[in-house]
DNA sequence: ATTAAAATCACCCTAAAGTATGAGGGAGAT
DNA sequence: ATCTCCCTCATACTTTAGGGTGATTTTAAT
């Protein structure tokens, strides 16, 4: 942000300076060469020239990339039937013992309560539970939470 | 190719046409206003901004876009397998053609809301779906009914 | 043309799910 | 012993899901 901000200025202040510095030529220029009359379109054309040149440079510097963001999909087929539990993922996923117990009656299609209750603990941690899952699947919902785990043969 | 070169010469034909205006206009203005004696440096000035402006439209449309292009490589699990439809449940349960999109987006783990937005209907009509789906599979949850219909073969 | 089912949407309300944060106890590792 | 996970639980809050009811509009069938 301030970065942006500086190199904005700088830039104005190189194009103020340029100004001032071609206007300076330009007066000695006309003290030099006042004999010419028409003198004065070759200095027009001139600064023409130059600040079309700096409108360029200008253009260039101040104008920021454009990203493109290109997410290539790339398909991993997987058999649903004879399900082989992959317990490399489970691993890499870093899902604790606890949490995938919650995992599978989640998919059962259980509430967090019925889940408490099976498994004799608290509604809050459950909830807990969840949560963790949910990170470590990177999902937003349990019904997203079944779906990638069924498909990374967490879950049969 | 072709088109790039045209574009090209377009962009100096208008360049040059630019120029030539521009002088001719202050030709005319040096005729108008000859009293005033440094009003080259005004003319200078304007000449300069102008012209500057010229040269940011020239190199916008000059210069191909800045690009930074990210890839990122999602990996997008796909089951493969033996999967065969039962229209026969499906008949028997009743479930209408909307409803079944509706529990197919269902157990891809969406939202109501992102099944709304999917399917352009808002988000009540989605409840209003849910609710009818959850009444034909018997249940009462959506975690339920993707199981229900997964083992009745409704969806793979 | 009339009828029936399907699809759409709204409003209100409750229940469940999910987030954030903090905290305490237990088991294994260093 | 100290540290690090894991499991446990709580509180407070926000969001999403689900139930009930009623209504209008399409669409398909008779």
């Amino acid at each position: 942000m301030t970065f942006k901000f500086l190199k904005r200025n700088r830039s104005i202040i190189l194009y103020g300076a340029s100004l001032a510095i071609l206007l300076l030529i330009m007066k000695w220029l006309e003290w030099r060469i006042v004999v010419l009359d028409n003198a004065f379109e070759l200095y027009a054309g001139a600064v023409a020239v130059l600040f079309t040149g700096l409108g360029i440079w200008l253009a260039n510097k101040l104008t920021s990339p454009k990203t493109n963001t290109v997410i290539i999909e790339k398909e991993v087929f997987v058999k649903r039937d004879n399900f082989v539990l992959n317990e490399t993922e489970i691993i890499r996923l870093g899902l604790s013992k606890r949490e995938l117990e919650v995992l599978h009656l989640m998919a059962d299609g259980l509430s967090n309560q019925q889940i408490a209750e099976r498994l004799f603990v608290s509604l809050n941690t459950i909830k807990t539970h969840s949560s963790r899952i949910f990170e470590k699947l990177e999902v937003k919902r349990r019904t997203q939470a079944i779906e990638t785990a069924r498909k990374r043969n967490i879950i049969p």
